[in-house]
DNA sequence: TTATGCACTTACCGCATGGTAAGTATTTCT
DNA sequence: AGAAATACTTACCATGCGGTAAGTGCATAA
């Protein structure tokens, strides 16, 4: 029932699972055509380069984020940004943005995930209990999103150290921390 | 007056510095070899391949962190975890961390972070408010180290897409966090 | 004095990678 | 019917990479 999706979304798709995993310079255009069924010249010409193809993935992401958040429907504010951030969590898709930040200190400054991270502070802005700076809420941002990405990477080397035991009561507490910060900023 | 670093040693620091900025990829032994004067052969003369330098690398760094955390003095346990913190934040070896966590599933159990994370533990369970599980302290754990990571490899984004005058109410709003956090689980 | 080990070097190899050039089948437009 | 655009393909190339092989200079030990 869902449409088939065109060439170009289907490589945006794979490109990104695999630059998450693997990070830009670890995600080959080999790999990733391979997995798309094609040679890697069908993704040059689409994108022309494998630069272009990885700007295209992060702004493809972002809108991606930023449609979510628009999308996501509950009773309470909290609730609303509790279920964005289980999907954060999921997703998986967190990989790629610290692999971007990690990667690129050049390309800060034509970020593709302003438009996502400014549709996050006027949420926080909105919903805020007490009006807080804008810088204040960046950071509370920045604190959740540590949170988060630091929950994903490294829960397999949690498991990996201390046991498969471990896993569920991290995952316990991580929830309850979520929670925790979001109640404290929103009303 | 420092004593001049034997060869091995030296490598092992430039070495780090390369894998953390580049990853584990993303740093060639021609690089880390160019800037230690030598070429990658003297690498490979003392450390067989690329991946035992990684190796020999992230035990050296561990052990750094073990050290320091055990060297550093203070007046009260909160006040020795946040200038171990701010170690953390200011050594940008943590990228390290994150750039292993994220490079490796398949060596997440012989992991060699765990002495330290270890360490870590049994100073929270000898300083902590209240009697907690292992597992409660271990997510704290993740919550400051993700916490200090995010704050390092946005900073430069941060900077980029909102202007330099943010990042100092950032830094500011960082500490302040730490601080909370610690003194949220320390007596 | 010879030998042994240490800390390298130069020369080379094979493979993976991003990218170019040119051609091809199929569909769409005029 | 013919032209143009779309979505690829095969063939090829230059570079950078980790790693091997063999040799060199130098200090110390027998």
């Amino acid at each position: 029932m869902t449409p088939p999706l065109k060439p170009r979304e289907t490589y945006i798709k794979i490109a990104t699972s695999k630059f998450a995993e693997f990070g830009y310079r670890g995600a080959s255009l080999d790999a990733i055509a391979k997995e798309a069924g094609v040679t890697k010249q069908a993704l040059l010409h689409f994108f022309g380069t494998k630069k272009k193809l990885y700007e295209a993935v992060l702004e493809d992401h972002a809108a991606d984020l930023s449609a979510h958040l628009e999308a996501t429907e509950a009773p309470s504010p909290q609730e609303r940004l509790l279920l964005h951030a289980q999907f954060l969590t999921a997703s998986q898709g967190i990989r790629l943005i610290i692999r971007a930040l990690m990667d690129s200190q050049d390309t800060a400054d034509h970020w593709p995930m302003k438009s996502y991270l400014d549709a996050l502070l006027s949420f926080l802005q909105m919903h805020a209990k007490v009006p807080r700076s804008s810088a204040s809420h960046l950071s509370w941002i920045n604190k959740l999103i540590g949170l988060i990405q630091y929950h994903i990477i490294s829960l397999p080397a949690m498991i990996g150290m201390y046991g498969p035991d471990c896993a569920q009561s991290l995952e316990q507490e991580f929830e309850q921390t979520l929670r925790d910060e979001i109640d404290a900023i929103l009303r």
